[in-house]
DNA sequence: TTAGTTATTGACCGAACGGTCAATAACTAA
DNA sequence: TTAGTTATTGACCGTTCGGTCAATAACTAA
């Protein structure tokens, strides 16, 4: 019918959500999405239309891969307490890897958009849900009742945001490591 | 000796603070500033250098009032537990209020410039760490151990960091009650 | 009164920003 | 082969960005 794509939707959106990952909405210029996409300016507006798109994409894609690796860990093997330990196990890991300094591309976005950005707070509110759920489930063989499991589910994502936050911000690691011990103390 | 200034510094450094409060230092523009400030843009320049600057600035002068009041509530009456509580029901209070949607400047400088900022970082880790013993302290009557204060006291600012994202990423209110709930059970 | 110093003012600057578009290339269906 | 469609290209656009500066105003010490 016409020219096809001469790219990897999913390896551009990959580079573009390295990018907002590392530097943010506003900090991200278009040359930086060009230079770390390898198309040029005009192709990626024809693909995604702006910048915000892009970013939503990101953020989507996110949701699609790092935050759903997450949640396989919470609907695999082990027990609840194993589960949320391996939870904060990542960041601590990432952190000492130096991957974007143990960034949540979630947290960022609801940090720096959510309270402008109508789109953007319906994507990360969704997200928290999906999240909280996953948690909720994995405690559930433990704690029967619903809504006691929702109710510990929701600490422990403040718990893990919280972390992110320390973490990002130069905070030692031990601290990680003390937040991690002490969510699971509440972890039946 | 010389024309002396026509404005109140501090008034001035809060009216910065609130916007790079609101929207981040990268959607702060000057023109931003000298609205929000009322002077022009080479007064604000004459009295700070560069944006930079007065972001410095701003987050010191957050440190100082709003973080302060924080530690102020720690230092003051009450059992540890009285006082933990309270600075979670601030959180959910001004989420409320709908006071810039419950963000804390502090969190949002840790994910939006340390990870590229040294001098933010830098700032932002002093501030976690000033809060973090103020924790420690206030939960010395009831552990004496100082190993085991500092790590409740280090699980408590990851909760109450977490809550602050939470906030802002419009999850509901009952998330922060139960993040609150559930760290109070680990105070004795 | 005056000389010296600093604050204020608003016009001005180059650079970088996000975004557009006409020309061209690459493909397919007929 | 051709007509139709879409992707790619890179030059180009107006706007806004952070920042500067010469002129002027407001003050103080002598």
């Amino acid at each position: 019918m016409a020219r096809p794509r001469q790219f990897d939707e999913t390896r551009v959106i990959e580079s573009l959500m390295n990018v907002f990952w590392e530097k943010g909405y506003e900090a991200t210029s278009m040359q930086d999405l060009v230079a770390a996409s390898g198309l040029l300016k005009g192709s990626l507006y024809g693909a995604f239309g702006d910048k915000h798109a892009m970013y939503l994409a990101a953020l989507k894609h996110y949701d699609r891969t790092r935050i759903q690796a997450g949640i396989d860990i919470l609907n695999g093997e082990g027990s609840p307490r194993q589960k949320i330990a391996r939870l904060f196990d990542n960041v601590i890991e990432s952190t000492k890897r130096g991957l974007f300094a143990g960034g949540c591309l979630l947290c960022n976005a609801s940090l720096e958009m959510a309270a402008t950005d109508s789109q953007v707070k319906a994507e990360v509110k969704t997200t928290i849900r999906r999240l909280k759920i996953a948690i909720m489930e994995a405690l559930s063989p433990r704690i029967p009742n619903e809504d006691q499991a929702a109710a510990l589910a929701a600490f422990i994502v403040s718990a893990y945001f919280g972390s992110r936050v320390l973490a990002k911000g130069g905070a030692p690691a031990a601290m990680i490591g003390d937040t991690r011990d002490h969510c699971l103390q509440l972890v039946p």
